[in-house]
DNA sequence: GTCTATACGTGGATAGAC
DNA sequence: GTCTATCCACGTATAGAC
């Protein structure tokens, strides 16, 4: 019987978009408040730790959706080259067409980099592992895949910042689209 | 006669590393304040518009040093593989091998992206333009050389986003390591 | 579980003396 | 130009009633 008026799970979920889009420093209890419809001593009932446990919550579940959701297409049926452009959907999905910025990077840059080290490099392993075994299922050497992984993943961000400056998806969209192709370029 | 202890220029380079390190709204006049051993109300005697001028200073200074610094390279003698070889190596030594995040993308993800969205974009802007310049002058067809050149830049950002992350800035020095081979590449 | 009220620090910003 | 002192809004966090 759910007790809050919207689920814990619905609300760690609009708390993570509040720092997704303000960052950790800029994610105002009273933003959070407002985007959850929780009053403060509600959130602190649920989140005792304070902004700092609502953080973990958000990085946490942001984990799992990543997990579910974006990395299924990898482990899923398929040719590599099929897996690789299922999952370009989801990423593209994921980062509403290049709209959304990453709540990863966001973390990463706005005061979240030391608090939270742990949780953000294990995010980006995960994501690039799960990617890096895919491009060995298709015959990529264990070390070029590796670093072709870590070049996605990383091409992914920047775009998202470029992308956020410039006021124009159209990059992100270019790079999303070219990268199967060239994660399993021979050579 | 320079009216400061320490120069106007220098203390704006010095608000300017604060904000590269805390983004917008983590850096906090205190720390500024630290940062440059000014106090508060000297602060607000040089930049009346507080904060937000602090930041416009800082985002100006950046743009003229890279103008002055890094993109010099691009413009200057040599065939198009040295000159972006030799930019290269001004990137390294801006980003500090990695271990300094950008300023730009700092902004851009942490509360001062809709208030300096002209400067961010500028700045950006510039470097494409000053990268696909090269390019062509390689021989690389106008539209490639510009999608290569926001490639390049995207990939740098990106990859000292990953890089924060992973703790470890080997990814960091193969992005860079690739970049000119990548693109002056033929096709 | 949620609310009102409140404590207390820090944030940005200003006044006025020196 | 810099300092001390101060203002007010907002930040995080807590207490206690319902």
């Amino acid at each position: 019987m759910p007790a809050l008026k919207v689920t814990r799970e619905d609300a760690i979920r609009r708390i993570a978009d509040v720092f997704r889009r303000h960052g950790y420093d800029g994610a105002s209890l009273s933003i959070i408040s407002k985007a959850t419809g929780l009053g403060r001593a509600s959130l602190y009932h649920h989140f005792p730790g304070g902004k700092e446990e609502m953080a973990r919550a958000a990085l946490k579940s942001i984990g799992e959706q990543l997990e579910a959701d974006m990395l299924a297409p990898l482990r899923g049926n398929g040719s590599p080259r099929q897996r690789l452009q299922r999952w370009i959907r989801e990423v593209n999905r994921f980062y509403d067409g290049g709209c959304k910025n990453c709540i990863l990077g966001a973390m990463v840059l706005s005061g979240g980099s030391d608090r939270f080290s742990d949780e953000l490099s294990g995010a980006f392993r995960v994501l690039i592992n799960s990617l890096s075994k895919v491009l060995r299922d298709a015959g990529v050497p264990r070390g070029l895949a590796q670093r072709r992984a870590e070049s996605a993943i990383g091409q992914i961000q920047g775009a998202l910042v470029v992308s956020r400056s410039l006021g124009d998806v159209a990059h992100f969209q270019r790079v999303l689209k070219a990268l199967p192709s060239l994660m399993l370029t021979e050579k």
